[in-house]
RNA sequence: AGCGAGGUAGGGUAGCCUGGAGUGCCCGCCGGGCUCAUAACCCGGAGAUCGGUGGUUCAAAUCCACCCCUCGCUACCA
């Protein structure tokens, strides 16, 4: 049996969860739910980054603390997965006492090798944001976030030697390519560290709301530092999961905090002398109705809504059908509705409404021998999953799907009758069970009431997907999708 | 500015790395078939100077150069 440790960034609590929070979860939890049914055993980590000054700064406005307010915030995304029907195995949040200590323990090894020390940080900075802002960020001399004056200033911090890595971070991603996913992602990081590699400040002295930093308490760790290791905390170190599941097989993050996870972490891993993960997969980033999504415009998906209206199935199929993992693309509920009433409503839901009904007109024993599989490559789908190609096996798994329905209309099957009829349904009937299967991961719901209404009392297993001579006697239930509009 | 991604019928995509008749898919449109089914399903058709220019080649959507347009990243805002 393979293990699969599966993570999503843990998301940062300023605000309730938006579409793209939604999407890397749906995605990571569609591997992890493969990868279950595939029988892997699977660890899939999921969490919250609750540090920082903007955390404190939303809880002064709220008039609450800090740790009131993240509870909060906290508690609307464990609501928001529930209803995605996200199948992590744990939860972990950087306020949690195991993350602080397996944190501490982290640096103190960092720092052991020698990798950590005391230097100044200089740069521009905003006031009223209280925020670091970069030389090219800066917009004409002013700060890019608000537009107010930045001024110069100076502050004791400690470092990480990042810089010293660059040869053995260059060598890691030659040795395993797939490290830096997708592929088109590499030549980006390998330009930047090739222009150069700086060492990293990696403690504040004017933030409270964070870690302390165990080598010196008048500073606490920077949270980018912090939230990376909960990757290691989430599993506690020394622990038997740890050394079960780690490392991490993937980490699938938004393009945006690549350099993060790509470059730092690994770095951070070699200094304090843990294994590196497999794979880090950046995936793209969804426009709204053809815009940009951003808080001015106040165009954000809510998630929630959309599972209310369309079901969280028929979210979960649309935002891995839309576009692959990778690419960027649009949002728009004409388009789901579209993708409802076509491929979820017409085309599997009418698949198995009308089987069932031919089924249901035919009182003998169901068998026969297996012709509609030659059109069903399973291997493939598989092999597509897990290379992270979702996009690749639903369009296969559909592909299937239009066989199906090619095959009821050439045989013709309301002009047939005993075992001929037998034959044809049996093939639908295990057509439709093995579909079952194969949208478990990204409809899990679904999935339940296809195998109900097909009378099939077996848990969703791959290796179940070949078809039998067999089929039990369906039963009609309600309609998989309703259309829209 | 640097780096990266994308620009293929009315819309959306795949193909590009490993050149070989514009080849595929989805939506929409037109015509036909079927009647089991959610006005569903199946078959056929119309529709494209493959962003532009120049080059390599017997042959370019595909390789090379330059240009135009859109989007993203540029390290301490997660």
């Amino acid at each position: 049996m393979q293990k699969f440790y599966i993570t999503t960034p843990i998301y940062y609590v300023n605000d309730k969860p938006h579409i793209g929070h939604a999407y890397t979860t749906v995605a990571a939890d569609v591997l992890a739910r493969w990868h279950r049914i595939r029988g892997d055993e699977v660890f899939f980590l999921t969490g919250t980054d609750e540090h920082g000054e903007k955390i404190s700064e939303a809880a002064r406005k709220n008039s609450t603390t800090p740790k009131e307010f993240v509870d909060s915030v906290v508690k609307k995304y464990i609501d928001t997965w529930k209803i995605l029907q996200i199948s992590n195995d744990d939860f972990i949040r950087t306020s949690q006492e195991r993350h602080e200590k397996a944190v501490a323990e982290f640096i103190k090894r960092m720092d052991k090798s020698g990798d950590i020390y005391k230097g100044e940080y200089e740069g521009w900075y905003c006031t009223p944001d209280e925020t670091f802002v970069t030389e090219t960020q800066l917009k004409d001399g002013k700060c890019p976030f608000c537009g107010r004056e930045v001024r110069r200033i100076k502050e004791e911090s400690y470092f990480f030697r990042m810089s010293g890595y660059r040869d053995r971070l260059l060598e890691l991603y030659k040795s395993n390519p797939s490290f830096l996913s997708p592929d088109f992602r590499s030549e980006e990081i390998l330009n930047r560290i090739n222009a150069g590699l700086k060492d990293l400040s990696i403690t504040r002295t004017a933030v409270s709301w964070g870690i302390p930093f165990p080598l010196d308490t008048k500073h606490t760790i920077y949270v980018w530092v912090e939230a990376l290791i909960n990757y290691i905390s989430a599993l506690g170190l020394g622990t038997e999961k740890f050394s079960a599941f780690w490392p991490a097989d993937v980490h699938l993050v938004g393009k945006e905090i690549n350099w993060f996870h790509s470059v730092i972490w690994p770095a951070m891993l070699m200094s304090a002398g843990f294994d590196i993960p497999d794979m880090v997969f950046a995936h793209g980033w969804w426009t709204i109705e053809g815009t940009k999504m951003s808080k001015s415009l106040g165009n954000a998906v809510d998630p929630v809504e959309m599972s209310r209206k369309y079901s969280s199935d028929a979210f979960r199929y649309f935002l891995l059908r839309e576009m692959p993992l990778g690419q960027d693309g649009d949002f728009s509920e004409r388009a789901m509705k579209a993708r409802i009433n076509s491929e979820l409503a017409s085309e599997m839901g009418n698949l198995l409404h009308r089987t069932i009904s031919i089924a249901e007109k035919y009182d003998g024993k169901i068998r026969g021998r297996p012709e509609l599989d030659k059109t069903l490559n399973i291997s493939e789908i598989d092999r597509k999953v897990c290379t992270l190609d979702t996009f690749g096996a639903l369009e296969e798994i559909w592909r299937f799907v239009k066989e199906a329905n090619k095959y009821v209309n050439q045989k013709e099957p309301w002009h047939l009758e005993g075992e001929e009829l037998s034959e044809v349904l049996c093939n639908l009937l295990e057509a439709c069970r093995v579909i079952s299967i194969l949208i478990y991961p990204f409809m899990p719901s679904t999935s339940s009431e296809m195998a109900k209404q097909l009378s099939c009392t077996e848990k969703p297993e791959l290796k179940n997907c070949s078809f039998r001579n067999e089929a039990p006697r369906p039963k009609k239930g309600s309609l998989l999708f309703k259309k829209y509009e």
